[in-house]
DNA sequence: CCCCATTACGTAGCACGTAACAATG
DNA sequence: CATTGTTACGTGCTACGTAATGGGG
């Protein structure tokens, strides 16, 4: 029995018990992991994957229980691996981390500048992607930590903890009607054609909530991943704007107008895979994104069963992170 | 990183990371495993152990975090190893048990007899020896269960629980003065020579003590672990002998004269290493041995912190134990 | 001088890749 | 016939054992 059998076996598994495309992953080649997993097989004397049916491959009930106490193995295995690193080298290896659009583009750039004055010798790897993606890549080790704004995506295996909150900010070109008005109302608003983010960042679930709640109806005619795609389209006189309230450098030609009456506060959070010991530069990360993610509060919320736990025990946290 | 890797270095710490005294006993060459240690921690990329004194290695601060790693690693890996045999052939396999001569002699083989017919594909491999010699059977994973009487080898490690009391017996020739005296005293036995057994599964201290408290001095004449040996020396007249209540074969020319008045009672403890699982069979060792040992109750314990706690827990049951 | 660890070297085994074959829809 | 899994076969690596070489107490 090799950590190799176990890592080919569990790769199987998570690609559909199908070994093609699992070895087209492992970078190896389909008979080299067939013959591995038929060896484990002989070895352990049951049949890890039902093959009888070709069509539909699953484990069987004995090959579910191998699965589970592997993929065991394999964690503590990685602990170990991680563990010599950091007694190695405690300040140099790599941090993945996966974000949205918003956050590497106005979040992100200041923490990745002292990060890196403080940590030279990590090499830092920033994946952009929808919060979906994100948890995709955190549940699959891909990357150590995930930045999503209002969507999260709930998982058992996965610990998601509130950074900050923010409010949203209209933009609209200088000169535009709505730059003379005090404090716009939703009606205000609604007249105009709108542009905003396609999904949860800059918190659009909260905006149609507003809009259902005044029995408005914003029109929506365009939405972009990008903020600088929105400044651009709203420079053009498109419409107005909908953005975060974090802090960009100011663009000229567009004013800012301050919306947090109209919407709810979004929040954004730092998720983390439950059960894993990240790298003391990646705690060191998350401190620098948000200064109360101290190494101390991660192990307490680990220590907590589900996430509403967390967020029970979070909960004065969580109302002073207020923008 | 390999698993054999890390038994290897296991192995060398477990012998006082002593290379030659580890590879005799792995049954494998010296220099093969050396060379396997020497290319981990090429990987891991530092020593671990400090060969730097020859006379006295010991692991470095860094093999000491790999060591305790390793050993979680490989745990899993025997869970994994076990539940697989389990799901192979659930009621097939081997179990070893720790246990001294009297439990071997008066307790077990009732216990063994209906364990062999339950399960007859199961080999049953017996370990005679001393309560400490067992434990370190159990810490050493050699047995599954260790059977102790009144001498518990308190370890964080092992969990150790009451399977019965017991008290004393005194046993004289037929004829014997003794015998015919209804309730004899400390004062009345410590008249003649005693014959008992050398250490604790016979309840050696709990004879002492009474002696002392009575400031009395019994003079012990000859101790054999062995009750059978005993038996036949008090049958020669050498003197009283003190054994233990567990019901044995009736033996002819000798009376047996109940002293639970003079001594305390005797706990005998079945002890298996926590954080373990055991095959299912081994449960049912247990419970054939004390009825009250249920798989559940075993899961209790071992979720209980430390010994105190689990005797705290077990405090009625305990008392009830009493034969 | 004895015990322990390292180095040198030969061998057996196995993991892996390429290629051909079988099976299933 | 396209996709997936198995069998056949050659190769290169490596783990292991034997033997010889340092190295302290």
């Amino acid at each position: 029995m090799e950590l190799q059998q176990l890592r080919y076996v569990l790769a199987v598994y998570e690609h559909a018990c199908n070994v093609s495309l699992a070895s087209r992953r492992l970078r190896t080649s389909q008979p080299g992991l067939s013959r591995q997993i038929r060896l484990l097989e002989q070895e352990v004397g049951f049949t890890i994957f039902d093959r009888s049916h070709p069509n539909k491959p699953r484990p069987t009930q004995a090959g579910k229980a191998l699965l589970t106490h592997a993929a065991n193995v394999l964690r503590e295995a990685n602990l170990l691996r991680q563990e010599c690193d950091e007694v190695r080298a405690p300040t140099a290896g790599a941090l993945s981390v996966a974000a949205s659009d918003p956050e590497v583009r106005d979040l992100l750039p200041a923490v990745v500048a002292s990060f890196t004055a403080g940590f030279p010798d990590v090499s830092l790897h920033l994946h952009q992607g929808t919060p979906e993606q994100s948890a995709g890549l955190l549940r699959r080790g891909r990357v150590a930590l995930a930045i999503a704004t209002y969507t999260r995506v709930h998982d058992e295996s996965l610990l998601w903890l509130p950074c900050y909150r923010w409010q949203h900010r209209l933009i609209v070109p200088e000169g535009h009607r709505l730059s003379t008005v005090e404090r716009p109302s939703l009606a205000d608003i609604a007249r105009y054609p709108l542009i905003t983010t396609p999904h949860g960042p800059a918190g659009r679930p909260a905006l149609e909530a507003a809009f259902e709640t005044a029995q408005l109806t914003g029109r929506v005619v365009m939405t972009a991943l990008g903020r600088d795609v929105i400044e651009t389209y709203v420079q053009r006189g498109e419409g107005v704007g909908i953005v975060a309230s974090v802090d960009g450098p100011p663009v000229p030609g567009l004013r800012q107008i301050d919306a947090s009456h109209l919407f709810d506060a979004a929040t954004t959070w730092a998720g983390v895979v439950r059960a894993t010991q990240l790298r003391s530069y990646a705690y060191a990360f998350m401190e620098m994104l948000a200064p109360h993610l101290t190494r101390e509060l991660i192990a307490e919320c680990v220590a907590c069963g589900t996430q509403d736990e967390v967020d029970h025990a979070l909960a004065d946290l969580y109302v002073r992170l207020l923008l």
